[in-house]
Order: C-alpha cells, then sequence, then structure tokens
DNA sequence: AAGTTTTACTTGTATATACAAGTAAAATGC
DNA sequence: GCATTTTACTTGTATATACAAGTAAAACTT
C-alpha cells in the first residue's frame, strides 16, 4: 500500500512562492501578488493565502505591509547559519573553493566531545568529516563535522566539495536545519591549524563550536570550526 | 480627542500565556491548555486562539504537537543576542559586574563607522556608550555602543551599571530588537583593549561588530565589543 | 495477560464571510 | 495651482464551521 504522500495547498503555495524568489522572478522590493489575487490563482480563501504569506514572513522571505502588500525582502543566509564574507562587499569576484580533508566516514563520538550527549546518539556513533575552505586560493577556515549516524543513504559518497552541506540534507534527505547554538573564542593558532591555513602559530583564530538541531529529531549537526579572520570575517544574520 | 488604543484580543492571548511562561506558572515540558479550552477562556473561536499560539511558537515560547498540545519550551535567550558564559557551567555562582566608561552622550557619527547608515540617521547623530564587563572581577568584555538619536527621554540618566540595555529598552521606551547581523574577528589585542582588560598585547580576542534591528525602525542599535576568551566564552542562540 | 479496536481528545487544514484600518491615487472644491 | 475628500485597493482582525489526522488511554477481544 503506497502512503499517499497528499500535499496541503497551503505548503504548494509556500513552495510556490518561495521559488519564484529565489528564481529571481521577484526581487527585493517587489510587491507579490495581493491576497485576493493569490486567492483567484489557487482556489482558495483569505486564510489560506494568509497562512501561506506568514509562513513567508517569519522565514524572512517577504515583510507584509498593511494596506500596500506584500514585499520581496533582500535574500537571508538564514537562520543565523553562519557564512564567510570578505572585507570587500562583493563576494561575486572571489573564489570560493573547498577541499575535503576526510571523507566522511561512521566512528564512535570522541571521548571529550564538548557538547553533552544523548545516550541513544551515543551509542549510535557518528559521521565525521572535515573540510578545508579557501576564499582565492588562499586557506581560510577549516572545520570539523560531526553528524549524528542515522540512515543517510549514499551519504558517504556525496560529493561534498562543491555543494552545501545544508543543501545536500535538504534536497537528499529533507533534513532542514531549526535552531543551533554557538560558542566563540579567539585562540592563538596551534602547530596544527596554522600549517593548515597557512600561518604562523602566533596568528590569532576564531575558534566556534556550534550544534545544530534539525526537524529530524534523531539528527543533529556539530560542528568545529577554525577561521583566520586577517583579511575576511565570518557574518551571521538572525 | 484621545487616540483610543484598542488592544487586539489576539495580542492580549500572547502577552497572557508569554507572561504566565516567564513567570514560571507554566514551566518547561508542560501542556498549555486547549485550543478549545482557550477558546472558552477567552470568548473566541480557534483562528484567533491559533494566530497567537502561532506566534509563541514562532517566538520559542512552545511547540506545538499535533493531536497533543502545545508544549512550554526551555527559556530562550533569544533571538541570537549574544550572551556571556564562562567555562563552567553554573553560571549562578560567577559574579557578573559591569562599569559605565563612558555615560551616555549625544554625538555625531564617527566618520570611519563600519556599518553604512541612512542620511536621516546620519544627519540625527546618535548617543554613545561604553562598559566594560567583569566575571568574579576580572575584566572580560568592552562594549562600545551606539544608538540612533531618537528621542528617548532620560535615557542618559539612567543607571546602565545592572540592568541589560535591552531590558530598559523594552520597559521604558517599548522598543525591542527583531534581527541583527554580527560579524566577527579574532585579532590581537592593541594597547587600548590590553589595558582595559589587563592582558599583554599579543593576546587574542574576539573582535565582534553587531547590528540590531528593532520594532521602532528609527530605533538600531550598533555595538562593537572586544572579548577576552582565555577563561570564558561568548555564546549565541538561534 | 496481551494484543486490538474504539473512543475522546488534541492539533492541522480549509471554506466562507464580515468589517476595520492603512495606502495611494483619482476626483473634487476653492 | 493646491489642499481636501473620495474611492478603490490593500492587509489586519475576527467569527463560525467542517472535516482530517495524530495521540493516548479506555474498552474490548482472544
Amino acid at each position: 500500500m503506497s502512503k499517499k504522500e497528499i500535499i496541503h495547498l497551503y505548503k504548494k503555495i509556500i513552495e510556490d512562492l518561495k521559488s519564484l524568489i529565489e528564481k529571481g522572478d521577484y526581487k527585493k522590493g517587489d510587491l507579490l501578488p495581493s491576497e485576493n489575487e493569490l486567492c483567484k490563482k489557487y482556489e482558495t480563501t483569505r486564510v489560506t493565502i494568509r497562512q501561506a504569506l506568514s509562513a513567508l514572513a517569519n522565514m524572512g522571505y517577504i515583510t507584509r505591509k498593511h494596506g500596500k502588500g506584500s514585499i520581496v525582502s533582500e535574500p537571508k543566509s538564514g537562520l543565523g547559519i553562519l557564512s564567510l564574507s570578505g572585507v570587500t562587499a562583493n563576494i561575486g569576484d572571489r573564489k570560493l573553493t573547498t577541499t575535503i580533508l576526510q571523507k566522511p566516514i561512521k566512528k564512535a563520538w570522541p571521548d571529550d566531545f564538548f557538547f553533552d550527549l544523548g545516550e541513544d546518539e551515543l551509542a549510535a556513533g557518528c559521521i565525521f568529516f572535515s573540510r578545508l575552505r579557501y576564499i582565492n586560493n588562499t586557506p581560510v577556515l577549516y572545520e570539523e563535522t560531526h553528524i549524528s549516524n542515522v540512515d543517510l543513504p549514499h551519504f558517504s559518497s556525496r560529493t561534498l566539495e562543491n555543494k552545501s552541506l545544508f543543501k545536500i540534507l535538504k534536497e537528499h534527505y529533507k533534513i532542514e536545519v531549526k535552531e543551533g547554538e554557538q560558542k566563540i573564542w579567539a585562540i592563538h593558532a596551534d602547530k596544527n591549524i596554522s600549517h593548515l591555513l597557512n600561518i604562523k602559530t602566533s596568528h590569532p583564530i576564531v575558534h566556534m563550536k556550534r550544534r545544530l538541531q534539525t526537524n529530524n529529531k534523531g539528527v543533529r549537526i556539530y560542528s568545529s570550526l577554525y577561521c583566520n579572520t586577517e583579511e575576511n570575517f565570518l557574518q551571521d544574520s538572525f
């Protein structure tokens, strides 16, 4: 018996509008069609349209203005997830590349793991991998990631080089990051980090540990990252 | 003619439930009254109750579970606003004190101000103050704050020592932080910072610049902070 | 006693409707 | 020409209702 995946109307409207915004059909500052126009288009009533629009507003895609309409917002990095920006405002002309130092492997959690783990999580072990990110061929950010070991078919063989981890989790496994916390230190680069990032050991480095919760309660993402902020900085919006 | 401040029902419900949660009448894990019970209590219908509950869910006060109810969440530091935590889990037995180095004064924006300012904002000038925060009598965090110069009566004379800036803005001026962005660097302490935080100039320091938007579109808060993360760290949840 | 079904409750999705209130441009009056 | 009023549109708040679907405990069956 196939589980019929009924797709709810308000969710379809959300996806439709979101993709139109992401595609660029609606740009920053544009007005979306009015609630009544959307009612006609989707053959529904304002309550349902408003359910979709208020979700989009909460996700930061639009802002709503009483008496005027739904105004498309500036694209956001979203959810406070950290992104990497250069001191130059324009990121378009800078080349961001990634190399995988450790391909995803199953292993036990490290004994000295910084965040507290649940019993189930501890017993199941984790998937570990590490990446080094370059801006214009200069290594800038080293990141070690641990993911709770749940069933993620073919995850190990996926190419993490060019695609965002978050995109892969969303597209292939329907896993989305919901919330999280991060802890931040400034440290001196140790021997290992200074070698990886090609800097002196006395160089100041941002060290950050993050725990991200997802919509799949079994899946949590832990990452520990080291960033050389001499010519770049870490940026976060919320 | 006095502008009658009609208070909307769904907003009253939000405030009621929020304060019951904040007071501790409902604790983490508790179930709120069901939607139908709330309908009776407030003499309204489920659509209005659900409007309030979904707002509370978005604010992180509750999570909703299909077929079960509205579950009260863990109190959050909220909105990704940075807080200061020690390496010891228990913050209760550590003494956090603040001294004001520069009392709030009106002044022009610095010429080299890091964030872009709107024309109105630039013309109006700003309120500036700086604070130094201690944990167990050790200086740990130095913060310079600029607020858009709008009408905040008696702000300069308020005591910023013991109360959170956010609390003052909320309680006295109904200004709440909505969203923001932050940029993070690791740097070596310069002469000024090393003197303030009582450390060597070579010491690594977290430098962070934040811009916070509020529900009052004229009011933005800019802060630049320097933190010694040798025995403490900066923590952020979102 | 153990597994299954029923029941009573919960939240989720949706339709249909009404009036209030903000916005901006067109129509009006002087 | 310029200020005011009207109008047509927008989103905001609210009521009333219906059925779908998840949850958990009670009732029933074997």
